[in-house]
DNA sequence: ACCGAAAATGTAACCGGTTTCATTATTCGC
DNA sequence: GCGAATAATGAAACCGGTTACATTTTCGGT
């Protein structure tokens, strides 16, 4: 005796009317008189009626679903982003699904084919290293996706991001104006991750004539940073800067210079980039590059949300990333 | 002239059988002969043939999606704790759907509603307080649905999580163990969260007797923290250690007590809860009580999937925190 | 070689909406 | 007050799978 969910033909019944006028109601169709519209109301609201979302996807073949797939959740530049996303569809009116692909093209795959299967009309991505395979099975089937976190005018697919690349020089620009001329650059594992090879690109790029710039990778966390300063120092170079393409390995970078009994800034400066939370906090506050995590993941959602409802083509978008000077980066005085 | 996807007819016409016949295929039924299956499998390949969710939902009446509204990602807890949830998911063949309240009772009524309408067949939330609309609607709709990050074998709804309060009285009895009997609590805002709330009435508890807690409120990030230790320390009261209910603060307290000059363990001692990543990395490294975030993601996931596989019933789980002894927690010499 | 049981396959009725098209009710001009 | 135009409503065909049941095929035993 399961009271079995009002379904659309007991609302049609009990309103004395048909499935298709209630269909019209439900869904705001504007030729329904006023009378009828509220016999209709009236009767879901007695039944606590709830359109069944797989009968209605099955007919319109929309499931107001997009899915965005991550490398990783736990880091809050992503977060922040995931959390932008799912906000803006929200709004819209859609849902998030969301995966988690541990960096490994083969999970993303496999998530994608998953989430495909579950009725995801659009993809969000991360990066711009991804299967073939995926690419075709996007094209073949013409799902709308879009590249984020980069910033490439060349890709096939459309990208919503920032230039890593630029932003690492810029970065190494801005030290180099301060008077840094040899500076160390920590970054996470290259193998996992386009952005870092960006990054680390970019960084090379700006590292040239009288700025030299060294580069050291270890794993993406704190202790990662820490090991990685331990060699920055025992490598014996007279560096005047570490520039971490990450802010999780400049905290690493803090506790390790704290503990050599090394000064920020005065004997070595730090600078960071993503801008988390704490990163005004620390003392000196980090030095470092905000991105446009929000920003990005608003303009993703919506843009793929319009494109989906109303065919708008989408769009690339390079969002900028800007400096965010504090105290971790002092000057040094020109040599003369 | 878009090439429509290929439906299960396309794939029977294509096999010479039936729908039927195929979908005993897809579906891995055992009563097809080898021959048989081999022939669907091939023109299901040749046809790149993805079964169409919604239809199969509808007639199932099975949507293979989870819900899980958390009141934010940005928190490194949370984050551990959705990835297990989604991994896990994901090894069952599920998939999640996910909302953010935002700590918000109403934002998570409407959020659950859209959820329950996009299909979601079981939900999880976190913590004990919710409108009670929802748990009336998840009672006439017999929605399965787990309170998790609480342990309250009185609640209504079955929990899985760990007992805040009974954690937050072990930290004060960890410390008072170490000779502290002035303790200063520092937690985020009550009004948000009925975990906070745990916690510190567990601290409360503990502090009897010779143990003298105090409580600060702040904001719950680094700021927040660092603004908590400035009343602390203003407070003119004689505190031998700051107990944090949250990592983040302890950070906070951190940075706070590095720029007044007081020196961690030896004239403050600091203890943390959440075991956030750094928290080793930190000088000195945090004590701290870890919380099975990822182990809890697992179990509800699996429990959730079980029940509505084979309508095992959802049991409540306690989980065991506990404490990581480091070295920001010093020992007082008793008085004598 | 034949029978009956078991295995393999097919037929067709669902699942719960949406939507086209036909039908009925209403409104308007004269 | 009547016919034409327009608005409101209904009947029924879909959407693309699953599955109970009917039918056909296979196979072991004698």
């Amino acid at each position: 005796m399961v009271r079995r969910v009002g379904r659309i033909r007991d609302v049609a019944k009990e309103a004395g009317l048909s499935t298709a006028t209630v269909s019209r109601v439900v869904n705001g169709a504007t030729n329904v008189s006023p009378r009828t519209r509220e016999r209709v109301l009236s009767a879901c609201r007695k039944l606590d009626y709830v359109p069944n979302p797989a009968a209605r996807a099955l007919s319109t073949s929309k499931s107001r679903t997009i899915a965005a797939i991550i490398p990783t959740i736990e880091h809050s530049v992503f977060a922040k982003y995931m959390a932008a996303i799912e906000r803006t569809l929200d709004e819209r009116d859609y849902s998030l699904v969301m995966a988690i692909s541990n960096a490994d093209e083969h999970e993303e795959m496999k998530a994608a084919r998953k989430l495909l299967g579950m009725g995801a009309e659009a993809f969000i991505l991360t990066g711009s290293i991804h299967r073939d395979e995926l690419m075709d099975m996007f094209e073949r089937r013409s799902v709308p996706h879009v590249l984020t976190s980069i910033w490439d005018p060349q890709s096939a697919s459309v990208t919503i991001g920032y230039d890593n690349a630029a932003l690492a020089a810029q970065a190494v620009g801005f030290l180099a104006s301060f008077g840094h001329e040899r500076i160390a650059v920590i970054h996470g594992p290259l193998e996992e991750s386009d952005r870092t090879v960006a990054r680390r690109d970019g960084a090379a790029s700006a590292g040239k004539g009288p700025v030299a710039v060294e580069f050291f990778e270890t794993a993406l966390n704190v202790a990662g940073g820490k090991r990685a300063v331990a060699r920055v120092l025992r490598s014996g170079h007279p560096f005047t800067a570490i520039l971490c393409l990450s802010d999780v390995l400049a905290l690493g970078t803090y506790f390790a210079l704290s503990e050599a009994g090394i000064g920020i800034p005065n004997q070595m400066s730090v600078m960071g980039f993503d801008n988390l939370d704490w990163s005004e906090h620390v003392a000196p506050a980090l030095t470092t590059i905000d991105l446009p995590a929000w920003q990005m993941g608003c303009e993703v959602a919506s843009q793929l949300v319009d494109h989906l409802e109303r065919s708008t083509p989408v769009c690339p978008i390079l969002l900028s990333g800007k400096i965010i000077e504090r105290q971790s980066v002092g000057r040094i005085p020109p040599a003369k």
